[in-house]
Order: C-alpha cells, then structure tokens, then sequence
DNA sequence: TCTATTAAGGATATCAAATATCCGTAATAA
DNA sequence: TTATTACGGATATTTGATATCCTTAATAGA
C-alpha cells in the first residue's frame, strides 16, 4: 500500500505556485525540471490538479499553470484526493456474504443491511488520515517552508521561478 | 492507493479465532471455506499474522490456528500491519534535492538536514490513521459483532465452528 | 499572417506489485 | 504408519503504476 509519486509531485509543484506573483504562470516544463521528474509524466498530475479545479492552465507561449484558488483555500486533501482519487484505502469486498451458514436462511435472519463492523472501523481511521490531511492549507505549508528552507536557497528558487514567468 | 485484500481477510480471520473456546484451533481449510477465499493464499496472510506474533500454528490432524495473545491485546493495527507492512503510504523521494538551484550552493546553505515540510505532514496524517486504528482491540470488535449480527447466524456460525474445532 | 509555445488528452509501452497456485518439508495426532 | 497440518520456496498470472509518444487546439508574439 502506497501513495503514487505523482502526489509528491503534485504537492511541490502547488507549493511552488503558490509562490508566484498575480497573474503569472509556469509551464510543466520548468515544473518537470525543478523537480527532477519527466515532464510528460508529471503533466498527467497537473491534468488531474487541472480537472479538480485546484489550478488553472493557459495555453500558448508565457503561458503555464497558476492556482485556481488563493492558497489558503486549498488543502493537502484537496491535492492529494485530485491525484489519488477519492475511494478509501480500504475497500471491503463483502466476504462475509460467503459465509456457508448463511445459505439455508432467509435473507432477513442473514440480516447486513448495516456494513460490516470490520469495514466500520477501517473506514473510520481512513476518514481520521483524510481529516489530518484537510487540515492543512497551501498557505500555511508556505508559512512552514519560509521558516525551515534556508534564505538564500529560498531566494535563489523564487528567482530561477520568476525569471520563467 | 489500495489496501491488498488480505488485510480484509485476516481480520475476519482474527475475529473467527477470537471466538474459539480455549485451546482450539481452526485450520486454515476451515477458514478459507468459511470466508470464500483461495486457501493457498489465504494461508500466506496467516503465516504473516504467526510471523508477527499474533495467532499461532499447530502441526498435525486437529491442529490450525488460534490466537496467540488475549483479544483484549490484539488492535486493528497490530493485523493491518502484519499484513501490510509498517512503511508509511507516503513516501519522499526527496525530489527537493533535484533543485537546479542547490548546484551551485554549499551543502550547507542548501541545508536539509530536517525532513521535507510537505513529508513531514503527509506522515502526521499516517500517524492518526494508524493511531486510528490502534484505538480498536479484536475484544471491543467481537462485543460490536455479537450486538449487530443476527443472532441466528452467529450462534450457527459457532456451531459450525465448533464442529471443525 | 505565420510561427513557436503550451495545455489537454488519447494510445501505448514498460515495469513493479498484488494475486494466486504449486510443491516439498517437517511436525504431530490418531 | 498414515493422514493432516503449518510453513516456506518457487513460480505463474493479473493488475495497476509508471512512462513515453503523438495529435489537437488555443494563444502570444514576431
Ligand atoms: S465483509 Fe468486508 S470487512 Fe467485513
Ligand atoms: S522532498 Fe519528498 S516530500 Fe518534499
């Protein structure tokens, strides 16, 4: 069980334009650079993030994405459900339905017309990781990384961005 | 994103075993046909949950599985991880290190020594799904079963169970 | 108008992991 | 002695993640 890279992705490359001035955008080309990771895999992230309504693309030269929403808007849930899809980790498959015993009785004595308690409880945790990860804003991860990147990596980053801008 | 299969079946495996009389024990055959799953492979997801301690395996005719430790000390966690490992579902391939910008820098100011700020709460919201799960012990899970499942079924589902013991 | 640039999406290839089966070994109860 | 069982190694099959390629349409700037 594990996340795709394309979260990662998709994360580092919000937090990036989350950086940029009004109205500009960066291409997938200078987002798949920056990061190390092939442009034309990276892009079907950004297509999801695009679909989600979490950031906007614009076609043509100095075009490029920017985010759809002020960053204090947007959650890591939001990111990370945009790439990974909605469905719980979890997925019960109603094995209990296989149960031989239940084969001679009315459907009503089988009685599950609640879920399964087993899938209750594994439910109940995926919606805990979900509301960890709605708890924390683009805006406020910016905060952290101004705090914990050193200064001069952070300014050398901001203008190798503007200058693609 | 997906949990295997397996984590399903050993947890119902687990809450079968949790309701054997003391000292017996229910071979694999038995559980798979009680659950309507492959015994072969069945067998692979026990062997993890003998591996980790928390069911036993007895050799010979009238021989099968049992717990190995009071139901009371058995969480959710304990079988998830078991079967699925312990690794974190977020995993950093510190793709920040691909910065173009850290080249010319000393390793010093590109300074990394702290865990990336987008990890570090991707692995927060792990922490609460696996504390999540951690809060459930297979004896509060058997209590919830004995008040949702129709009684009928369960005291025929014992039976059968005993019959195999 | 023409050209270069870009997002978007379809098609397809490659690779890794989940799923599943098969077999051999050793232990054990009857 | 025989049947039964857990255990583990080896291997096949299937699925999903990863990655690349190509076409289309929009757009900015020369
Ligand atoms: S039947 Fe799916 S978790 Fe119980
Ligand atoms: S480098 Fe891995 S999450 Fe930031």
């Amino acid at each position: 069980m594990q996340l795709k890279n394309q979260v990662e992705w998709a994360l580092h490359c919000c937090a990036i334009l989350a950086g940029l001035g009004p109205d500009r955008h960066l291409p997938t080309k200078d987002l798949a650079e920056l990061h190390g990771v092939p442009k034309e895999y990276l892009s079907k992230a950004l297509q999801a993030l695009s679909q989600a309504g979490i950031v906007e693309g614009t076609l043509g030269p100095s075009g490029g994405y920017r985010l759809a929403r002020p960053a204090g808007a947007i959650t890591f849930l939001n990111i990370v459900e945009a790439v990974e899809g909605r469905q719980s980790s979890f997925v019960c498959t109603e094995i209990r339905k296989n149960n031989p015993c239940r084969g001679s009785m009315s459907p009503a004595a089988a009685g599950d017309s609640r879920p399964c308690a087993i899938a209750r409880v594994m439910w109940e945790a995926d919606r805990a990781w979900r509301a960890s990860l709605d708890g924390v804003t683009l805006a406020e991860l910016a905060k952290t990384l101004e705090k914990t990147v050193p200064a001069p990596l952070l300014k050398k980053t901001a203008a190798w961005v503007e200058a693609r801008t």
